[in-house]
DNA sequence: CCTACCGATCGGTAGG
DNA sequence: CCTACCGATCGGTAGG
């Protein structure tokens, strides 16, 4: 394990944890039983720890993405399905992560800023292609297809600040009941003829 | 004005802008145009200033949710609308106490956190209630309504994330097609028969 | 005896 | 990779 990995995973906990103003430099050197000045010698900032954090997040999220639609089949209804299925594994697999991703992006600026802006939307932009797809073949029948990658990257987000391993559903379970979700507010054409994955759900 | 309501106006746009930990007494006492002790005065500590603010936002939602499904149809679907246009408009009109409730509630500890952890769950428990209804009487046919109500919230408490009001549908609009992603969500008897509410969608 | 409020300063810690 | 620091500011409180 690398020093610099050792940096970003105390940094993870931390901030996930008390927030970006919440969490010192000299919190993470500690955490990574290190001095200050080390940690500086790594990264030039405390935003640049979070730049970090945050990239090597969306990245993580648009490898799964990716991954699954590659061995997902052709119709947008299965791509959407693939796409949620991943987004949704990463919020419980990757939670802290996917927590920060959610609630600390607001805190950067400038340069550090944009590159996540421009990773969040190459993420927004599959959900929104897979949108445009559906319409175009009639699988989706939603008549407001524009403002629907919103609401869904919004469900898929929010996961992980409920989730809980120790839940009554499996993640991949949980996976399922989210694209369910999703395909009915796309109004998609087959969402009733779709199996219900469980029966059992969480309070 | 009272003072009061002048420190919680100025605390909830600093708050909202740089978060909790970003945002000093000494800023608060200074956009208020006072002084700091005279905050001290009137809120114990900052933590009580972050409570006031979400308690006051929470109440709002509440009331604005219960003021719509006092004059709304006795169905689940009617009721459900009236909660989700109460919902979005409130997202809208108070987006500064919107996104502050979102972000920041994490930083509450102790008795005040369990307050706005309470008036929360009423808010869920609208939603939940509406819900099972729904489910009871046959309106809502998705075969998880248990997990519904998260999904939900969760899409209505992202609009202030991402809303400008300056965009290309008014909240009205923005409130009906929300409607129309929730009920097709639930799997509504109704939604197909529904009529748009508009044709124009942000990009 | 209370409130509302002041200028000044407390012990510690922030990012760098 | 460390000790030793900086200018400033932190949340909170002093006496009056």
């Amino acid at each position: 394990m690398s020093a610099r990995t050792r940096y970003l995973a105390a940094a993870l906990d931390l901030m996930a944890a008390d927030g970006f103003n919440g969490t010192s430099m000299r919190d993470i050197a500690r955490a990574a039983e290190t001095s200050l000045s080390n940690l500086y010698n790594h990264f030039a900032s405390k935003s640049d720890v979070l730049v970090a954090l945050l990239r090597d997040a969306n990245d993580d999220l648009l490898r799964r993405i990716r991954a699954e639609l590659d061995t997902a089949g052709p119709s947008a209804t299965e791509r959407m399905a693939a796409a949620v299925r991943a987004y949704v594994t990463f919020s419980g697999e990757c939670q802290t992560a996917a927590v920060l991703s959610l609630s600390e992006f607001r805190y950067l600026r400038g340069e550090g800023r944009e590159a996540v802006v421009q990773a969040r939307d190459t993420t927004e932009s599959i959900f929104r292609g897979v949108i445009a797809d559906g319409v175009g073949t009639g699988e989706f029948r939603t008549p407001y297809p524009d403002g629907a990658t919103r609401a869904i990257v919004s469900i898929c987000a929010a996961v992980p600040t409920w989730y809980r391993p120790d839940g009554p559903l499996s993640l991949s379970e949980l996976a399922d009941v989210h694209v369910r979700y999703v395909l009915a507010m796309l109004e998609a054409a087959t969402v009733t003829a779709q199996q219900p994955a469980s029966t059992a759900m969480p309070a």
